[in-house]
RNA sequence: CGGGGUGUGGCGCAGUCCGGUAGCGCGCCUGCUUUGGGAGCAGGAGGUCCCGGGUUCGAAUCCCGGCGCCCCGACCA
């Protein structure tokens, strides 16, 4: 039964198709501890595309990677109150060393604040210190009550930046700088439109001042937030003592920023692009941008094939592309399709005898449409385009996706059938109370995911709050989440 | 932690009601034939039937007690 091999649509179970996808690309698999995943080959190729990406942003906007440990004494986590409050509950705490009780018992990291805030308090002295800009990719735990593949699990792996600075307008820059840079990530290299802006007091990062966030629509219409970027103020300062002497020789605590995104991003990218067929990866960050696929009967045609093929991938290569030949024996051509389909591979270029003959290969889109022949001659300058517009049609048809699942001025009325029906997001005024925030969350399941910034806000500001009618302080975008 | 479900080769399941010494599909290995959209045939490997105890001549099956996992509700990048 050719049933039996295709994955569960994402119309019938979204979530069933979710899993079905990761273990079939073979992008991560459940671990013998609770809540904990094993990130595959193929999912952590992503990962590493990602990174590499990102840690370039991260260098060219003045940051320095650096490592801290995993293991942080709990009473650090303990000085900031609402820090504490915030994380206590879901940390992993080694009590054990060595075969010996410890005498202070160490948690295992949920985040870095504490740690390198302390540490920070040692190396800066001097406003000539500031701004101190680094970054570290780690990984990170959190005692989840629930878990999913890539979107919450107990261990993940993230990279968080931590600055200091000497005023609170460079800290608010820096904060929004790096949501910039997020979202340039997400469009430009994931194709994933995000919605950027502030966190209500209630979704804000435990001890910070104010937190920004990019949030992202999947294809059931759930918001995901794909990172996040915070202004701490002097929160984690005070309560480590960071301080540094001003130019006019006065002593201030600095400003801090941290912001982080995770592996979550894989989820977000299956759940973003992925089709009944399985994953579908924009080409910036795919492992392999291209897969040859040679066809063949005989072992004369096997061996000219073979070497055309070659051919191509070297030629390919030298362009700049990641290509790979699968010159796998025993499979047929139709089974490789199939499965460099669900892994998500952009483009294919299939070459049988009949295209030797011609100097031609046949390429084939992940996406869709029409298999074209293509002359050998102008293949890289062709799968460049090709690419370039692939990455470009993934991200217009996202943000036509969730323009068309977005409402805008709402009414409690429309808010709630839309919310009802899972149709998407709500953009409508809200009074800024969080009794009216907690109340619709209880009722409705969903949350005010952003308050968004200027460029995503609708032409006409809504003048009262969907829910209570009152004055409207700011417009939110609501919606069930992740 | 409450409600529901489920534990049987790598994966998905049947067998359990009514006890008789474990089977199917997929996958895996070997060989031959295949290969322009998921190959066919033949042969083969692989199982403490979640764990412990009990009943019985005999337990995957019945009884008692544990444990794990999944789904739904209270926390979250």
């Amino acid at each position: 039964m050719a049933d039996s091999k295709a994955l569960t649509t994402r119309a019938a179970d979204f979530s069933a198709w979710y899993n079905e996808l990761i273990a079939r690309a073979q992008l991560a698999d459940y671990s013998p501890v609770r809540g904990c995943m094993v990130i595959r080959p193929n999912g952590y190729a992503i990962w590493e595309q990602m990174q590499r990406a990102l840690d370039q942003m991260f260098k060219d906007t003045g940051h320095q990677n650096a490592y801290f440990p995993l293991f942080i004494p709990q009473s650090f986590l303990a000085r900031e109150a609402e820090h504490v409050e915030g994380f206590a509950p879901e940390t992993a705490v080694v009590t054990h060393g060595g075969g010996k009780e410890l005498e202070e018992p160490l948690v295992v990291r949920p985040t870095s604040e504490t740690i390198i805030y302390a540490m920070y308090a040692k190396w800066i002295q001097s406003y000539r210190d500031l701004p101190l800009l680094i970054n570290q990719w780690a990984n990170v735990v959190r005692w989840e009550m629930r878990t999913r593949l890539f979107l919450r699990t107990t261990e993940f792996l993230w990279q968080e930046g931590h600055t200091a600075h000497a005023t609170e307008a460079e800290a608010e820059e820096e904060a929004r700088r790096m949501l910039g840079v997020y979202r340039t990530f997400m469009e430009d290299w994931m194709s994933m439109p995000v919605l950027t802006g502030r966190k209500t007091d209630s979704e804000r990062f435990a001890g910070a001042l104010r937190t920004y966030s990019c949030e992202a629509l999947m294809q059931d219409n759930k918001a995901l937030q794909a990172g996040t970027s915070h202004n701490l103020g002097q929160n984690f300062s005070r309560a480590f003592e960071v301080t540094f002497q001003t130019a006019a020789g006065d002593l201030d605590h600095v400003w801090n920023t941290s912001w982080g995104v995770s592996t979550r991003l894989v989820g977000a990218l299956i759940m973003v692009h992925g089709d009944d067929a399985g994953l579908v990866c924009p080409p910036r960050l795919a492992q392999y941008q291209v897969v040859i696929v040679p066809i063949h009967r005989t072992d004369d045609e096997r061996a000219t094939v073979l070497e055309a093929a070659d051919r191509v991938r070297r030629e390919l290569a030298a362009s700049g592309v990641r290509v790979h030949l699968d010159a796998r024996d025993g499979m047929k051509p139709g089974a490789k399709y199939y499965e460099w389909e669900g892994r998500g591979v952009p483009l294919r270029l299939e070459v049988g005898p009949r295209d030797v003959a011609a100097g031609s290969v046949v390429l084939a889109r992940r996406t869709g449409g029409k298999k074209e022949t293509l002359a050998i001659a102008d293949l890289p300058a062709r799968v460049h385009e090709a690419m370039d517009r692939m990455q470009a049609e993934l991200l217009a048809s996202a943000l036509a996706r969730r323009d068309s699942a977005s409402i805008r001025g709402a009414t409690k009325e429309q808010f709630l059938a839309h919310v009802e029906a899972n149709a998407g997001l709500v953009y409508a005024g809200f009074c800024g109370r969080g009794e009216c925030e907690a109340d619709i969350k209880e009722q409705t399941k969903a949350t005010i995911r952003v308050l968004p910034d200027e460029e995503f806000r609708s032409p006409e500001a809504p003048e009262r709050c969907m829910w209570c009618g009152r004055p409207s302080v700011a417009e939110a975008v609501w919606a069930k989440a992740y």
